[in-house]
DNA sequence: CAGAATCCCATTGGATACTG
DNA sequence: CAGTATCCAATGGGATTCTG
């Protein structure tokens, strides 16, 4: 494991400017934004599946607001993940795919999300202690 | 590639509350939500080199403010990620370290790492041929 | 030292309406 | 259909101050 920041800023460069961090951090950072991201993933794996158009994508996702699923796309094409197709009929079709790299994404994403499904058990039950405990110092009772 | 999710509320029910999505989503969903958090990995990579001190971890994370550090310690604590022991000394001293469960999240997290690596001059170079175009456009010329 | 509390602005993201 | 643009509530997170 080594993703410690390198490249890190001294505290003064996000003084005074709140969420302002900066433009550059470890390379991983900007990779986790995207995998941070939890439509992102879902729309991956969602493509995972096979090209899919826009409001088809729209209906599986399910949940995801029209202007999220917009923004979402573009970042996965700006980032070279996804790619989108306009098929000039009328009315115009666009499919979105996943690209080489974003088929390779799915490797590690389903490592994580394997150990996920594995540890959610785990995860729930420590988040059920936690609260627990802190419910009973606060309440006093 | 499954994380597709399956326990999906109908629209209704984040309807009006903008931002406030809802409680139970896919497994995968609230375990993204730590992995995603740039804070949170980072404290995990560094706790994964041994048990740290709260300022200590602090200065190594730098950059980091001492309400994030706060509450992204406090989080991964919830989830059993991290133990957080208290030394009864004068000044008192936290230490906090990985867990087992903690630790198990290192392998997923440098495959991701690993591949963010590898892969993050092709995102580079996508984002700025993105961006170049996209720049033509807007600007005409 | 370790942290809780407060203030406050910036970004996020849903809802809605409009366009080609 | 596939977006773009606008509005606005909620959250995020830095800075600062106070405590045991």
């Amino acid at each position: 494991m080594d993703v410690t920041d390198s490249s890190s800023h001294s505290s003064e460069s996000g003084r005074g400017r709140p969420g302002a961090r900066q433009e550059y951090k470890c390379p991983i950072r900007d990779v986790l934004d995207r995998v941070g991201d939890a439509w992102s993933v879902l729309v991956v794996s969602n493509l995972a599946e096979g090209p899919t158009r826009f409001n088809e994508l729209k209906r599986r996702v399910e949940g995801i607001s029209q202007r999220m699923l917009t923004v979402t796309l573009r970042h996965l094409e700006r980032d070279g993940l996804v790619s989108r197709t306009v098929l000039p009929t009328t009315p115009p079709q666009v499919e979105y795919a996943l690209t080489e790299l974003g088929h390779s994404l799915c490797g590690p994403l389903d490592v994580l999300s394997g150990w996920a499904t594995a540890n959610q058990p785990l995860i729930r039950a420590s988040r059920e202690r936690y609260d627990g405990e802190a419910g009973e110092l606060t309440g006093g009772e």
